[in-house]
DNA sequence: CAGGCATATGCCTATAACGGTATATTCGGT
DNA sequence: ACCGAATATACCGTTATAGGCATATGCCTG
């Protein structure tokens, strides 16, 4: 998950995702379509690769990469574990603080 | 979106959000709950801040911090942009190459 | 209004990570 | 076996950012 947040977190890297969502591409359309030099391309790619990200496969000289289900489930789950936070009527923020603040005067705080 | 994932990005900015998952903290709890030195903790909430991902509200000198509900329905719904993926059979990928393929041999290229 | 908390900000240093260029590697075709 | 295409890696310089410490700011209490 860690790794996944970094991964997602750099501008280029992201674009690469978002890219192959339309579908598995090599390295090199990756270069042209989004404007980067061919390195940095496999470099992202290797950090999404570590991060589970993407995947590759070889076909002749070329490697398609496409994106792996899996971590964005992943991810998907662990945004969801936030569902709560706003389900919950969270707008009762000043009611919540007052309870905090009466507990901690009573029982000389947690 | 963007500045949501940087700020995620980084472990003790993780941290600090998992923490405002069990409610709003003033910044003196977080630090001593996450072991951190209070002026870090300071900056990573201005980030959180600055991204939309937490809120304050100020009771006397302290100030509480909370999640903002907002940010995480937008993340959940960046990552739900990706659903198609794993909800698609993704295991042909090898069909899919194979189509790539004969696409190019046939039209000189896109 | 002085003193003390709680928190924010400024400045500095160190380190991680990105981009750039050159080069290595792998594989297919001839 | 050699050459060229596609991609990966190595090395370098630069920059962004996190942590540390000192200090400023805001607010309550006596």
């Amino acid at each position: 998950m860690d790794a996944t947040l970094t991964a997602l977190a750099e501008p280029n890297r992201k674009r690469i995702v978002e890219l192959l969502r339309e579908g598995p591409q090599p390295v090199g359309e990756i270069v042209v379509k989004l404007r980067l030099r061919q390195p940095q391309v496999s470099k992202h790619l290797r950090v999404l690769s570590d991060a589970g990200l993407v995947e590759v496969r070889p076909v002749a000289q070329q490697r398609f990469y496409r994106l792996r289900p899996q971590a964005f489930q992943e991810l998907a789950s662990w945004v969801e574990s936030y569902r709560r936070i706003w389900e919950e009527r969270m707008d009762r923020f000043d009611a919540v603080l007052q309870d905090l603040q009466r507990k901690e005067k009573n029982h000389g705080g947690n």
